[in-house]
DNA sequence: ACCCGGGATTTGAACGATCAAACTAGCGGG
DNA sequence: CCCGCTAGTTTGATCGTTCAAATCCCGGGT
């Protein structure tokens, strides 16, 4: 016969019933042993493989997380922290019996009109909402309707916040931009910069207090802190800019400044750019991502453990060890809203002794 | 009622049959007007969706196409490229109403394995191969069973490579090395370098015979085109160092090198900062990829168009116009081998020195 | 008056799996 | 000897859709 094998062929060819195989597949240890392996032997014999469509037509479980592709974004560098992590979703999902299904989406409305095809359709089980915003309408259509999810990203300045029917996993950026600057200050550094977004964003303002509180706990008062930070637009250019009016053609130590920590590769990359042209190559800066970029102009930057966020973001779908989506607020899941401590790596931008 | 809407209950609100619900989506045109308006009145109604699982079984089409998630390549730059692509396969997908689902696979043979399951288990009608190799398993295997898939990347010297059962799209890297050249050229620069890869690779020698051809039409020899190519491994900082060891303390010019043409973004970045630290900020260099590190560094470099190869890489699978996969060598599609020419894209040359 | 053609619609069956309930042994206790 | 219990297995129904074939309807030709 040409056509592929089914539970029927197999169970045929053992002689057994269709659903003693179906058991054999899905629940093992209901069936005697001597019988298990006659049935296992006739499913490799005919090269059986189960039918994905009947089975989740049946069981109404499709074993698929939907995750929209974030933007294209042409010129950032920051587009490579949601590629990785989807990379990182991918492989767990993987070794936990998941799979990954793409979907784009021009704006939130038409990314909620996917949602209730993708789950009417019985495609996924669950999405992964990345790029999440202050009251964001995607997570409330989600948690109202009561279909699982997790959020990468917090819900800043949300009501909802410690709601556990409302999941997120994110990087603890404070934790991140601390530990460079203490990293710094453990160099002999001291008027350490800040170079962050301009105001309004709860990643920027969560990044920049960690570095507030290096600082403080070294003894900087509030207003030196004030006089050592500097803003710009995540561009590169615009950073260059900023750093190049900072410095007014002084050196950085006239300037005063001994070191800059950055909330981004983009920002990092334009002081770099500023401090470099300004004939300073040993200024040290450090970044927040751990791009490529960083890696290839041997730049110190925050690595954001995107393996630790994909494995989370599964456990707080999936339960710590299981294979199956799990109703929102279930006990099986743990802590629904899990911090990520990221993870400094030094590189040769960041020198023993500080240089002027 | 809590349940979802079916087929049934469409029918029923609309005094037709389940037969008739099921032509108003799929043959629109075998029903009458009238009859027509009032069923698609009773879809918007009840909220109808179709169950996707539930069509897949019964068709055996799942409108889904697979792709193995590319290598996380920590350091280097090029997976960017295919990051790019991803997303622009998953964006024109969506619009040809297909969608895209991630696996894993640890090798070659894990590849297969997955291929033969994803296919058995209808859940995807092709698949997309990416990183291609010359002799490659994966598409020995997808031909032989007559799998519908496209490779992105040419079978450089496999006796296959006019099959037209073997698809594939890929950019026509020696048109985009001869353009950045040519546009060196119309600058009045002369001798003009190549910094490729170490011999061996199908695409890296592609991309330096643009560069030779464009050359020898300047009248340049070949003895003196051996004198201008370079090569290194794919990492910013071998290639760095192969550029100072050949400009041994001298200036470009006594090097005797007016600008280099390089087979990526990453030994672009090399060159760059190797001639940038000997204190020739000006000196040209153009990339390959125009990855986000070219474009941040404000360095020219032959864009892809990946839109372009995902596009071409869908009509290679769907045809022209359909929404469904065709077989194998089916007549519906035109030219199963596409080579997309690139696009140089130029910036200031010397990013890193003060403008003007 | 009859039949024919063909467009529009309906009917029953099938896709391949799992669920729920029924059945069969085999065993021990009363 | 019968009853109930349990572990293991089988049976029939069902998930929601589309296919293939049958049916209905209506106008026109002979």
């Amino acid at each position: 016969m040409t056509a592929l094998p089914t539970v029927g062929d197999v169970a045929q060819a053992a002689g057994v019933s269709r659903q003693t195989v179906s058991n054999v597949l899905n629940a093992p240890q209901v069936v005697r042993d001597d019988t298990r392996d006659r049935v296992q032997a006739a499913i490799d014999r005919l090269g059986y493989r189960p039918h994905a469509s009947a089975r989740r037509l049946r069981t109404r479980v499709s074993s698929t997380i939907g995750v929209r592709l974030p933007f294209v974004d042409r010129d950032g560098v920051s587009g490579a922290v949601l590629d990785r992590f989807l990379h990182e979703l991918a492989e767990h999902a993987d070794a936990r019996g998941m799979r990954i299904m793409l979907f784009a989406a021009r704006d939130h409305d038409d990314e909620i009109a996917q949602y209730r095809r993708l789950r009417d359709g019985a495609d996924v089980d669950a999405v992964v909402v990345t790029a999440t915003s202050y009251d964001d309408p995607r997570i409330d259509w989600l948690a109202t309707e009561r279909m699982p999810f997790v959020a990468f990203g917090r819900p800043w300045g949300s009501p909802h916040a410690d709601d556990p029917g409302r999941p997120w996993v994110d990087v603890d950026g404070f934790a991140g931009t601390r530990e460079a600057t203490a990293h710094l200050l453990g160099r002999g550094l001291r008027r350490i910069g800040w170079l962050g977004w301009p105001e309004g964003s709860g990643t920027g303002e969560d990044r920049r207090a960690g570095w507030a509180e290096a600082m403080a706990a070294a003894g900087v008062d509030a207003a030196e802190l004030e006089v050592l930070s500097l803003s710009a637009e995540d561009v590169a250019s615009l950073a260059r800019s900023t750093v190049e009016r900072r410095l007014g053609g002084r050196t950085p130590d006239a300037a005063g400044l001994d070191a800059l920590v950055c909330a981004s590769d983009s920002l990092a990359l334009g002081a770099m750019m500023a401090v470099r042209e300004a004939g300073h190559p040993r200024f040290p800066v450090v970044g927040f991502d751990n791009t490529p970029v960083s890696a290839a102009l041997g730049l110190s930057s925050v690595d954001q453990c995107l393996d630790l966020v994909a494995i989370a973001a599964l456990e707080l779908l999936l339960g710590d060890t299981g294979e199956r989506v799990l109703p929102p607020g279930d006990p099986g899941i743990r802590a629904p809203h899990r911090l990520i401590p990221p993870r400094l790596v030094v590189r040769r931008s960041t020198p023993l002794t500080p240089t002027g």
